[in-house]
DNA sequence: GGATGTTGGTTCCCAATAGATACTAGGGAT
DNA sequence: ATCCCTAGTATCTATTGGGAACCAACATCC
């Protein structure tokens, strides 16, 4: 039935993309970069509540997936910049209609909770 | 410089609907639903290695969301049906769009693992 | 001249969460 | 009688997330 990769086998690695995707953090800079380069410290200012080791992290795995790059420069203290890859720039496109989708839609969910916790179990 | 609702900040909304987007679950579940609807054991059998706790779990989490509707059947056993909502059903098309990014792409970014793996940062 | 702040991280610890396993109820089939 | 089916829940543990402290090397403040 399922002719394309099965994303819902464990083992398929586009799972593994989907997972990526599923990182909160990780949209959240994908975005961000998307629009400029910009230095570890302005990403922490910017994504309110990351912390460090977070940000760390996910920048980390994000380089070795070939989505960002990372520039690391000799001044004091020391410089690093992020940017997105061009393979990057594809997935923050798609990645952007997510967030618009939210943006347009999170009325309609807000009413959605207060209903289902006001006991209306309807469709 | 941001003009519209910042997802950036934690306390915006829109966050809270990139957090249940950034369910790996969740967006599987979509994507089988999107198709045809399903019973718990059939979602279950689908999505490879999920447990019976965050199947559950995550059925609830959309449901209150106003994304699926929850049918039960008063058969023996019980039946339970789950099935999108109109406005399940238009993330579940955006949603489609990244998993098509994800078999597009998922090559691309295997090399960029090995690539860094062995050492090579390069961008 | 010592305290403090800057850079981009890493390490440690604890709380929260994910996942595995077992259990429930109310039957049906063997 | 015993096992299986349904759709979950309860419990326990493994993994992860987040907070705070620490690092080097310098610049500035007082």
């Amino acid at each position: 039935m399922l002719h394309r990769p099965d994303a819902f086998n464990a083992r398929c690695p586009t799972r593994q993309v989907l997972d990526r995707i599923g990182d909160k953090w990780a949209v959240l800079v994908l975005i961000l970069l998307e629009q400029e380069t910009l230095r570890f410290n302005e990403l922490r200012r910017r994504i309110d509540s990351i912390s460090q080791k977070m940000l760390s992290q996910t920048l980390k795995s994000l380089e070795r997936d070939g989505l960002i790059s990372r520039r690391a420069f000799a001044t004091v203290p020391v410089t690093v910049e992020y940017s997105l890859t061009p393979l990057g720039r594809t997935l923050a496109g798609t990645v952007a209609a997510l967030t618009q989708w939210a943006e347009a839609h999170i009325g309609e969910v807000e009413e959605a909770q207060r209903r289902y916790d006001r006991g209306e179990i309807a469709a």
